[in-house]
DNA sequence: GTGGTCTAGACCACG
DNA sequence: GTGGTCTAGACCACA
């Protein structure tokens, strides 16, 4: 798995880090159970600090995605992650609105932003 | 045209504010030519800092929702916004991603995806 | 002569109306002693504010571009306007500074942004 | 690198702070990937407010003069600026305009006002 | 009265 | 300690 971090984005690397974790996840690049690098060996992989992947480390388990165990270490959820509840679809819903008003104004149809999201949806199921 | 602000949000309020901008615009409760209050008149109407307004119109027209015109004050863009182009399709792509990437590790079937999509997109466009 | 402001830029109407009129005499399309509308008609003919116009004239008259009689109206100098002084070379000076700091910064070569100017002053000249 | 601003000047400080880093660049003073001071520091050492820092550093970044970096602060965009595209030049060119139009007026000669932007433009370069 | 600029001081997210 | 956000109050240029 390879990660890519931007310095130079808006984005918090912290958060940067937990999308491209689940991203492996999404793409079956990390399967359930697996291990993560250690928090100081992902710091120093990618010359961050210790605090931003732990930040990380503890919003991806408090989401679900992993788990943190004293000895075994950091791993993927073995369970797979916790299913879309109420509560995310409402996360879900409040995010894609103000990326669908914007297409909207910018003309981009429904159609044209349908297949976008379905080229998206199956660049990570190709992998499968 | 109705604004609703959440302060206790971790969104800042001028992002929420340009957000509710476009959302009106995409909902046509704002259409083009038509002007928007002076920044310390929606500061007002808001209870919030005339700075933060301004940063607020600063940014959307800086991306072309709207001008300010020396006489008739801050107006929706006239000729509409500008047009999707590459660097928009490159951003609405990258800010998909990270939310189908989540949506799939929580089992969401592609198509429950896209109809929530649909469901989003007409409801701005019931309004027409 | 056309006048055309643009009532979206960011530079004042009232620059933008003595930029115009330099202009027009640049190109010879203003001679010296033609008249210019008054005040009154102008700020009617371009549907701005006297105060706008009248600025603008006062401050050509300022720089020597055209005289302002109680009776005859607005003339443009008949003697040709005050010519380059000390003075006006060190503005001339401060004002190329940065835009040719910005050209070279963008990798604009010598050639090419003197090309530019010899364009630029042609354009003047050709109405001649 | 010495940063001279005149707070007489009607030309904003955020302005004059924007143009004079350009010169920087535009010198070689400032090479890229170059470290600038962060804009509390620069703000001290200049007397001024730091958001009047932060805005000139905000709107070089949007301008691609700089970037900033979540681990080395703000620095000079490594790979250069955004090299002059179609916009660009017609922001040069309208620049240009009124300068030369009243450089025409006051009998400026072409080969004057074309030695006068040699002379500026060498100034550049000799510090190369 | 409008937007533009500048100052000042505060809190927070980030690394 | 860094930049990002927000507030507050002041002055000015513009129309």
């Amino acid at each position: 798995m390879f990660l890519t971090l931007d310095f130079e984005s808006t984005i918090p690397i912290y958060t940067q880090l937990k999308q491209q974790i689940i991203a492996g996840i999404a793409k079956k690049e990390l399967s359930a159970g697996e291990a993560l690098p250690s928090v100081r060996a992902m710091a120093a992989d990618l010359g961050i600090n210790l605090h931003t992947v732990n930040k990380a480390y503890q919003q991806l388990k408090q989401e679900g995605f992993i788990l943190i165990h004293r000895q075994k270490g950091v791993v993927i959820h073995p369970d797979g992650v916790a299913k879309a509840d109420q509560a995310y679809f409402q996360r879900l819903e409040s995010s894609l609105h103000p990326i669908i008003a914007e297409a909207i104004c910018r003309d981009v149809s429904k159609d044209e932003f349908l297949s976008l999201c379905k080229k998206i949806y199956d660049s990570y199921h190709m992998k499968e």
